[in-house]
DNA sequence: ACGATTGATGAAACAGTATAACATTGCTTC
DNA sequence: GAAGCAATGTTATACTGTTTCATCAATCGT
């Protein structure tokens, strides 16, 4: 049975960052423009941001980064980019962090997995349809109807974990 | 294959609350017992409250409750309580509510699935080991090594479907 | 082009969640 | 009973997110 899903995970290390923000956003016009949604300069901004900093990005970090090229902003400028970002699915939120990070499959609407690291922050999201799957038959088996899946898993990923091994072996 | 793991579902309507919530304590206490680990007054509240309550629970809910009972309450008071408990695998907390809830397993460390209501607010506990299998092996997969699973579903528990379809008969 | 409607942003205040830092109290152990 | 440590008291503050109302901008029908 090969039922992998999708995953952009630690592989990506050393990759054209640049690009990699770019199609992001090539994407993201793409999906706005498809459902007649209106990707503004402020919430252009903010999806730039989170894939810019490739990591688990929290609001008032963003309102920060914000405010050094935009005079007014407040919280509630950030938290509506972040909920019209969330709602077409171009970005995550990750509850146990609160904090937020760019989708990587934005054209299909689904609720990934992520894999956090607890060493470096960074972040893998799965897209996994038999964990998904699993979750949604034991919830029928007890009648309850899912609407939503929260899957986080924090963790070592293998740099981290092949660092701290290094230590341990020179100590 | 039988995988089904335990879970303490929406069943649990009617059942009898005040032996439920004697029968949390006791298993508490002999968690705290065998580990050396004090179950102070406070925490011992706190862990009532929890199971009193008998659905997730805002910390700051907790505080008002313990204000009554207790002059100098602060929020520190409440929080590290409920560190302790979470600790000690009393309570766990529900990251996408900030809200905390009695373990229905304190015995065995784990970290169970949860199903939350958006009607009702009521909260099943599901440990399957299936889920938590196949979310392991993924993660092993990309040489993740995973410390800890936060598996969340929000829905619809039996009780509101139905509720919920009734109302669409009757309009 | 015009006004009406709707969607987006500005701005101020506030509500909710959680921690830091330091003082004090109370076990417990020798 | 004094030392050492765990638990709690106390105050202040940091962080996360929302409400409310005003203003501005795009869109649409006429």
């Amino acid at each position: 049975m090969d039922s992998s899903g999708t995953e952009t995970g630690f592989a990506a290390r050393g990759h054209d960052h640049g690009q990699c923000v770019a199609d992001a956003l090539a994407v993201a016009e793409a999906v706005c423009a498809r459902r007649n949604a209106r990707l503004t300069h402020l919430r252009r901004r903010v999806f730039e941001m989170l894939w810019a900093a490739h990591k688990p990005t929290r609001a008032y970090d963003l309102l920060d980064r914000l405010r050094h090229e935009h005079d007014g902003a407040a919280p509630p400028t950030v938290y509506r980019a972040l909920d019209f970002l969330l709602e077409h699915g171009l970005i995550h939120k990750l509850e146990s962090l609160n904090a937020y990070i760019g989708c990587v499959q934005p054209d299909a609407p689904h609720r990934g997995q992520f894999l956090i690291c607890d060493g470096c922050q960074s972040v893998a999201e799965l897209d996994d349809p038999e964990i998904a799957k699993r979750v949604l038959t034991k919830a029928s088996d007890l009648g309850f109807e899912v609407r939503h899946q929260t899957i986080e898993v924090s963790g070592m990923c293998p740099d981290c974990s092949d660092e701290h091994d290094a230590r341990r072996r020179d100590a």
